[in-house]
DNA sequence: GGCCAGTAGTTTAAGATTAAACAGAACCAA
DNA sequence: TTGGTTCTGTTTAATCTTAAACTACTGGCC
């Protein structure tokens, strides 16, 4: 966007990285979800595997938070993950407004067939920086993106 | 995604990066869109608005190309922004496919009165960073975005 | 006990997004 | 001229995404 804005310097800087922020975003996204495709699984199904897997069974709150998305995405999400039989659902009993969702035995078996793939899907996105500035990338997105939850 | 996963160092580092970039995207996104919501445009929007405004009336396929949507999506936006006659269709004469999408005196008025606050927005976001720190992560992400068109 | 505020999930409406199938137009070659 | 190829744009089906309205549940307070 805005490549033509004429403004002040500092304008014109932030403009600029922040189109090259998201054409990276979504450039890598786009080729990153293309690996996926054949598995039938979107990246936020993924997501949702991923976060299950490496942190165990997650209320849909907690999902909504890891994810950064919202409670009403998530139902969905989760719904179409439901449907494959990849995850489900448990009501709490302590607590009857949680909803404690976990993998079955499908799910584990292909997020675990999936993530190498998709690992190494990333190596070779992020194989165009050096070590160094693969960190330094990721430094400076820590900064810009500090907290601030979605829905606050 | 993956911050308990244990691989190679390469690995580790790949996934680290690449979460960052995603979370600032999505954060930055997010905040620019909340900006954005009292005008009632979204961001796609103000997308197909800028380029026209920037770099005057484009066929579709020129589109789809500068905001690195399929075609598809270039049809439902146009169709939307066409809706509230912020942008008119031509189609042209001299070959028939093409369709010309120029910004509407609406379209321009609306857009002349946005913009300056949408770049005040993302000032605001990209002051997290040094000018220096910007003009870093700038040159990261072309690195990382290099073109390779999105539907080839 | 009964009311009320806050919390977790769901639903709905609108728009975004892609891939894939499709229609219309242009163009090239035999 | 006809046939095949390529290109532009549209449509469709599926999913994602959000905001906002809604339901169900908990816990505190009178």
């Amino acid at each position: 966007m805005g490549t033509r804005y004429q403004g002040t310097a500092e304008e014109a800087r932030a403009l600029n990285t922040y189109i090259k922020l998201m054409r990276a975003a979504d450039s890598v996204t786009a080729r990153i979800h293309r690996h996926l495709a054949p598995t039938g699984l979107t990246l936020s199904q993924l997501g949702v595997l991923d976060a299950l897997f490496h942190l165990g069974p997650l209320c849909q709150r907690d999902l909504a938070q890891k994810l950064l998305k919202t409670g009403g995405n998530i139902t969905l999400v989760i719904d179409n993950l439901e449907k494959r039989a990849l995850v489900k659902r448990e009501r709490q009993t302590a607590d009857r407004r949680f909803v404690l969702v976990s993998l079955t035995e499908q799910g584990q078996q292909l997020f675990s067939a999936i993530f190498p793939r998709h690992v190494a899907a990333i190596v070779q996105e992020m194989g165009q920086l050096t070590a160094a500035e693969q960190e330094a990338l990721a430094r400076l997105c820590r900064q810009l993106g500090r907290a601030e939850c979605l829905e606050g």
